[in-house]
DNA sequence: ATGAAAGTTGAACCGGGTTTCAACTTGTGA
DNA sequence: TCACAAGTTGAAACCCGGTTCAACTTTCAT
């Protein structure tokens, strides 16, 4: 699970590669504790003790358990963008990206629920970090959309209906990420493909 | 806020009217600690002062923390259910009447912020009830997307494709909800049209 | 009227987890 | 080689809130 380091907090940089080793560890112990236990039942002690370290070095790179918390919401977020990106690259047309962007985002989800969880609980421990999460991946899907309409892909219903798409298609993408990525266990490309024809043609007739 | 008792823990229900008042004092209390500070940040004694009873009579109505917060989370999952259902009554097709619930649903948030916290909450406090939560209100659209293809006025693309879009509009809703009901505000039936329409006709042309 | 059941009270107990800190170790540049 | 900066250590201080409980008050059926 390669990683590049994410910021701690503030003036606790690392200064030596045995400093960014460490943090790297702590960072990876915070994930796996707070993807199981949640934010509340983790402790310091849990992750210093999974990272191999002591409890008073975490205070070397962090403020505080929330501080952490906050930096892996940032890595996490921007790990999820990292994975969709490269995967709908050279899509059919502008709609087929959507698909394959659900595609991926569902194969994503399979390999590290704890992510999943950990946004979600961003929403209750850090809530700028969790607004700031939706607010720049629906902006993503609007820029999307505008190029949908752009290439005469889409019908153009104004500025509002875009808006409410993007979040109504990022809504549709979490829910199926947790039914079927979290709870249940079915083919990506199905679910992905589902939502897709309902996406392009509609429910009707 | 009128609202029916709602059980408490097992074997701690009010057995007089005097016992009643109390615990619905109690539960309308912990609705606002919870809905303003979140589980974490909520205490017991923030509730009861609330409340204004004793810190000891928490305990005659509920074993835990996480008792009442449970308790509440049935309690809202029905709020919910309930504000709903007659608002979808004598719709002009099926699809339409997804636009009504939506709709209600984006009206119910506006009123009551402290709920949609809550059942968000609960996914990390109440595993159990959010669970349910979600998967009856998905199985409450099933229903209504059976009843559509029943009546010929949806495509029959098999039970996957039902329980897909199930969810798909499930988390459409949901993230509606948070964007234009609980960040920003938007007049409910223009949102609503607009996702509507999307799932009406799709996205094409 | 009366006593048993239901309900109320809040001080005190209790455990656990975060955060601090002063001593110690490691690495590096001059 | 030496000295100083960076990093590490873990015991202990500190804080806080959940839960208990025995004494007290209210209600109500008989």
């Amino acid at each position: 699970m390669a990683r590049t380091i994410s910021p701690a907090s503030k003036g606790k940089a690392p200064r030596t590669p045995r400093g960014e080793k460490t943090l790297r560890k702590i960072l990876d112990a915070a994930l796996l504790e707070f993807g199981q236990r949640g934010f509340h039942d983790s402790s310091i002690v849990g992750i210093t003790s999974r990272a191999k370290v002591a409890l008073g070095t975490f205070y070397t790179y962090f403020d505080s358990k929330e501080a952490v918390f906050a930096a892996l919401v940032r890595d996490m977020s921007r790990q999820v963008r990292d994975h969709v990106a490269p995967d709908i690259e050279g899509s059919l047309d502008e709609i087929d990206r959507e698909r394959r962007a659900l595609s991926s985002y569902l194969r994503f989800v399979f390999e590290h629920k704890e992510v999943y969880r950990i946004i979600d609980e961003a929403e209750f421990v850090d809530p700028a970090g969790f607004r700031t999460h939706y607010e720049t991946a629906a902006a993503r899907i609007v820029t999307r959309l505008e190029e949908a309409v752009a290439k005469g892909q889409m019908r153009d219903d104004g500025p509002l209906a875009t808006e409410v798409r993007a979040w109504a298609i990022m809504g549709m993408n979490v829910f199926l990420g947790l039914r079927f990525g979290v709870w249940g266990r079915q083919d990506a490309e199905l679910v992905a493909a589902h939502a897709n024809a309902m996406l392009r043609k509609g429910l009707e007739r």
